[in-house]
DNA sequence: TTTAAATCGGAACTACGGTTCCGGATAAAT
DNA sequence: ATTTATCCGGAACCGTAGTTCCGATTTAAA
């Protein structure tokens, strides 16, 4: 379930097929060109594609978009799933990356506004982030949950420093916020709102969300 | 494509198929007892069906809660598309009742903010609501585009009594507002938020938009 | 009570999306 | 150049959901 599509090297660390085989026993020899070539267009397929109509795209659409046959793609991911895992998973990283980059303003207040409008930003366009943090049609696994759950803590920092700074209401929850900030995104993409509209949206949230004292 | 399912009488006035029948020519004759019973059973299970599940459940699922072949359902609704426009245009006029209640009420901020509350309810246990107005999974009719249009109409009365007695700013749309509340109430369904929390979010939303003046 | 039209129910058909499988092609080692 | 392990491609398979069809059933009129 969770394997490895290439793990063809024995798992069974005591059991040894070939005895005299030295060299190659603990190297699982290196992936074939042409395989390392399409791993890697297929990686860049499904991120465009993923990006643009959500998790919920056909799976032979990636493959065709990626030049190759459905089995490649099924050779280098075992599941769907696993695919845009992979794409998703990276995404959060990138998020965590930008709330640590946000961290380091010294206006507390202007950190955590700034990472709200790149997280709404990065949302409006990557259409699978919503389907990943909605949960529409994932069902979430373990290497997806931790990631989100560091993303969470890490965004909690920020909004930790600006109520610290008495900018930010105590009673609102990181959860809270990214309700507010997912939920409308997806609302306002599904009605086609633009960029700059969207960043409407996000301040009155914002506006919403200052401490009023 | 939007034919009545139950339009058996002649639709063109002039032609008379039968020239003698005097009594039953205008009235295309009362459903008979039993279908007409199921067709209420099956109107009820599928509101409940629906809003518990929204408009993505399988259609089986319905029959069986109204106790009722799948033949039977599609007898009464040609198409499941149908059905749940029967539903949510029921759902779309009882929320403009709601906002015309709204709009009696002499202080214009208290109006709009107890139609967008009520509205955030309903939304929030009407799992097809959502469905409908965020268009996942549905294509929009006529019959249903109507519906919103007047609905946005009634909304954005609220809105412009509140800005005109200057509680609100007055750079906010009603389909922002919309938005804003829709979409929080999606993204706070699926992380399984309780109302008491969801009229929290709600409120937050209403500071935002609040004039600062 | 008989009879015919209306209705019922669910088996079967269709469309679609994910996954598997295997004959043929290809890289790279000898 | 030959050989073989690896990889490619897409036809075929399976499960799911919407819809159609028709023999069995039921209402209600005669």
């Amino acid at each position: 379930m969770s394997e490895d599509h290439r793990s063809v090297h024995a798992t069974s660390g005591a059991v040894v097929t070939a005895p005299s085989a030295d060299s190659a026993m603990c190297e699982p020899r290196p992936m074939r060109a042409d395989a390392a070539r399409n791993h890697e267009k297929i990686l860049l397929a499904a991120e465009e594609i993923f990006a643009l109509d959500g998790v919920t795209v056909p799976i032979d659409i990636v493959a065709e978009r990626a030049g190759v046959g459905i089995g490649t793609l099924y050779r280098h991911f075992p599941t769907k799933e696993a695919l845009y895992e992979e794409i998703v998973v990276t995404r959060l990283r990138g998020l965590i990356a930008t709330a640590d980059e946000c961290a380091k303003n010294p206006d507390a207040q202007e950190g955590l506004c700034s990472f709200l409008r790149e997280f709404a930003h990065q949302a409006s366009e990557k259409h699978d982030l919503f389907d990943a943090l909605g949960q529409a049609g994932i069902d979430i696994k373990v290497r997806f949950f931790d990631v989100l759950e560091e993303l969470m803590v890490r965004i909690d920092v920020l909004r930790q420093r600006a109520v610290d700074a008495g900018r930010v209401r105590d009673d609102v929850a990181t959860k809270d916020m990214l309700n507010l900030v997912m939920g409308t995104c997806h609302a306002a993409g599904q009605s086609g709102v633009d960029g700059a509209n969207l960043q409407r949206l996000v301040d009155i949230i914002l506006a919403g969300i200052k401490n009023p004292n």
